[in-house]
DNA sequence: CATTTAAGTGCTCAATTGTTCACTACAAAT
DNA sequence: ATTTGTAGTGAACAATTGAGCACTTAAATG
């Protein structure tokens, strides 16, 4: 048995890749034999084991729907991007912002978001964060806007910076006079934080980018 | 009830997330239960509902581990299933948009943007568009920023659109009347155009995303 | 204190789904 | 001529799975 597909093989193959992207998950025997007007599953059920025999899917046993490991022709799907393009960057979204938890916690970080290179500058630490509150509606960020933050311990003054303030994640304008820094949010409802001496503070990065998704 | 999740709920949502990437299709009900030791299918099935009431998950009747439309906390979709091939998408750049003035036809396709398919629904043409001017900020849209389209000839009223007037490309909210259709900036400083019967008028798409590269 | 909401048990039932068997048919290779 | 691989029907069966009900517990709400 040569390990090239049949025909038939390939079809079904190919429907069962798109059946699982439009549905997010695979199909049963029937609704193959469905599509493919194959009336009876132990017909469709050979076709797959065909796949499996020449290694192009998994089949859990008894479970439903048990699809898994789909390769196409070409070999495995899942490293080809990587191989041929590596001209993306991949940046953790860091997790919730919730006043009082701890933020920063690496093990939080439950998503990445992976964007064209081309988006940064150089090489460099990048994370993601999601913007509570409208503070900064007048720098054009929003409630729920996703920050790309370029991860750096100073800033200069006016740019629009991530800040750790006590145990707080905070994006402002940053300012700093001559024994003053203030935290300057783009907003005329707010006022500016003023840090001193006492607040635990740290810059955590430089916003680089701004991403909102609309419905 | 609000759109929060609790935290039972979160672990579920996590929990369902991870299933579907280690194994290529969602987890039934009772494997879920037998995860956090729930005995009963009802219980976990309540938690799904839960899921689904708070646009978390859709869930496809009768159908075994029916799992559809996964969002995540940041409302995501989690496309991790689709990392085998299309984990990015690429989107064409056209032209230019006049977001102030009408100003710009389309020109060439300059370049591509690649983005992760997570900030896309799943079907549908995208084009993304840079935009010119400043008619938009108040729906922070600000020039220079990138604006993400998804093509369709229509639109409700409210929804940010990307229209074609005369031979010029725009970008404005949308607001249809009794039998007049005006396109509003987001701006105090310019007034809203309205499209009589004469005028070449066309919906170009609907904007889905907006992205800003800062320095 | 009554009510609501979240979370769960134990159970039954019906539908969906995977497994398996016997049999047919055809083309290519040994 | 016989085997092998592909492709299919039809039916029966068992396991998996989703749906639903009555009832319980606990915490929060008002």
């Amino acid at each position: 048995m040569k390990n090239e597909l049949t025909d038939r093989q390939r079809e079904i193959l190919t429907f069962i890749e798109q059946f699982r992207n439009e549905n997010g998950y695979p199909p049963t025997l029937r609704e193959i034999g469905r599509k493919f007007e194959i009336a009876s599953t132990f017909g469709v059920k050979r076709h797959l084991e065909a796949l499996v025999k020449k290694g192009f899917i998994n089949i859990e046993s008894n479970a439903s729907r048990g699809i898994t490991s789909l390769k196409n022709e070409f070999g495995l799907i899942s490293d080809k991007l990587f191989q041929t393009e590596s001209n993306f960057t991949k940046i953790p979204i860091i997790g919730r912002v919730a006043a009082g938890t701890p933020i920063l916690a690496i093990e939080n970080i439950e998503v990445s978001l992976v964007i064209d290179s081309s988006f940064l500058k150089k090489t460099g630490d990048y994370f993601a964060l999601k913007v509570r509150g409208d503070s900064m509606i007048e720098a054009g960020i929003f409630d729920g806007d996703f920050v790309i933050v370029s991860s750096r311990k100073e800033a200069l003054n006016g740019e629009v910076i991530v800040a750790m303030v006590g145990d707080e994640v905070t994006v402002k304008t940053y300012e700093r006079s001559a024994n003053q820094i203030s935290l300057v949010p783009q907003n005329k409802n707010y006022s500016p934080i003023l840090i001193d001496g006492k607040s635990e503070f740290s810059i955590l990065g430089k916003v680089t980018g701004v991403i909102r998704l609309l419905n």
